[in-house]
DNA sequence: TATCAATTACTACTTATGTGGTATTGCCCT
DNA sequence: AGGGCAATACCACATAAGTAGTAATTGATA
């Protein structure tokens, strides 16, 4: 059984080499390419692809948007972004809205069917350096220029305001008056610019 | 230059294979290998390592505490975490105290020599299920049980209430009256059995 | 040593939030 | 036709949170 991959890429150029690739490959083929956003919509729905590699930049409607409409109607299709960019918004919005891969273009053509395979397989293939820069997403930011504005004790208690106590179980926890407890959230909250605690939050923990 | 690689390993066979197959191969060394995190955090920061291949599962200290201390002190050290079992909590809390890839046991042994050169030229190597795990952590949970016993509309103002806006700012925004948020607000903080606004987004965007 | 920032603490006042009770309307489902 | 739920809306009260001003103590540092 062959893998069913489609493409979506505005340039001619890209579009007919990868899919002569696949289709010169042992066990893939692909019948299927498009060359904007909204034509890829129109028919692959029905086409029950195994794998699709998208590009980004397209004209009109983008290659993430469109695999946040996809997605939903074929769950079974695995998308695979391809682009020339790592923008780091880019990278996190596609796999927000269910892209499950993400290869630079720079990929060597045999990468990228390894990359096809992979997927289909239960895989996540990624360039290394978009890989490193999803590893590092999750490391807390310590370096976040708003924390550094506060104090240890005010980092401490805003934790503590991130869990949802109430000014006296804080004071309690930390052997405080709720005055003093008043004082210092009223300072974080000065450091910070702002004047709620979920605003407060926010800024630091962004969301 | 050949890359300096450090191996921290409780069972004598899996860490006198992996040395004998870094040492083996053209461009690396190893020549210190620990059989604890103890013992490993004693000598590590003095050795200047490119990479380490960590275990998590250590008499003792864990792997992961180890990378947590350890990666402060030697930042341009990188940690791959080598293990045999794909526990989802002991993935992510690996990457959130600073390693940088994540390699199962069954990897073969040209591909954990790949990954040492991937880490160290600032990719992230990673077995593809883990990978894969780790993009779908990005995909928002709308599967989210607590999510699911709120109406559209109370799922509406728990956004608006996530972003910090006053009952009065949220009333204005959906064209409600005031007192037509509290109820909902108190009808959401009821099905989530809460009873503050910071309860209810930790417990639905959890924390 | 003089100064500054951090931490502690209090008073007083205002506004926002949480809680309880109640009610109307419209829709879906049986 | 009636039961149930979602969405709308109001009143009243209690408590939590935010704002403003002030001040003592301590430790670090210029």
């Amino acid at each position: 059984m062959k893998l069913k991959i489609g493409i979506v890429e505005d340039e001619k150029q890209i579009r007919d080499g990868i899919s002569m690739l696949i289709n010169g490959s042992e066990g893939f083929v692909c019948d299927h390419v498009f060359e904007s956003a909204e034509k890829a919509m129109q028919i692959m729905p029905s086409l029950d692809l195994d794998v699709v590699l998208m590009d980004i930049h397209l004209p009109g409607m983008s290659g993430i948007e469109c695999v946040e409409v996809m997605k939903p109607l074929c769950p079974a299709t695995q998308f695979i972004m391809f682009t020339s960019y790592e923008d780091t918004d880019s990278v996190f919005n596609a796999l927000k809205v269910g892209a499950t891969g993400y290869l630079t273009k720079t990929t060597q053509p045999s990468k990228i069917l390894d990359a096809l395979v992979d997927v289909y397989k239960g895989g996540s293939p990624m360039s290394s350096h978009i890989a490193r820069k999803i590893v590092t997403s999750f490391r807390p930011d310590n370096n976040n220029a708003e924390l550094q504005k506060l104090s240890v004790r005010e980092k401490e208690i805003l934790e503590l305001l991130a869990k949802g106590l109430r000014y006296k179980e804080i004071a309690d926890k930390l052997f405080l008056s709720t005055e003093t407890v008043r004082t210092h959230i009223r300072n974080i909250y000065e450091k910070l610019q702002v004047n709620s605690r979920t605003d407060a939050l926010n800024k630091v923990f962004r969301k």
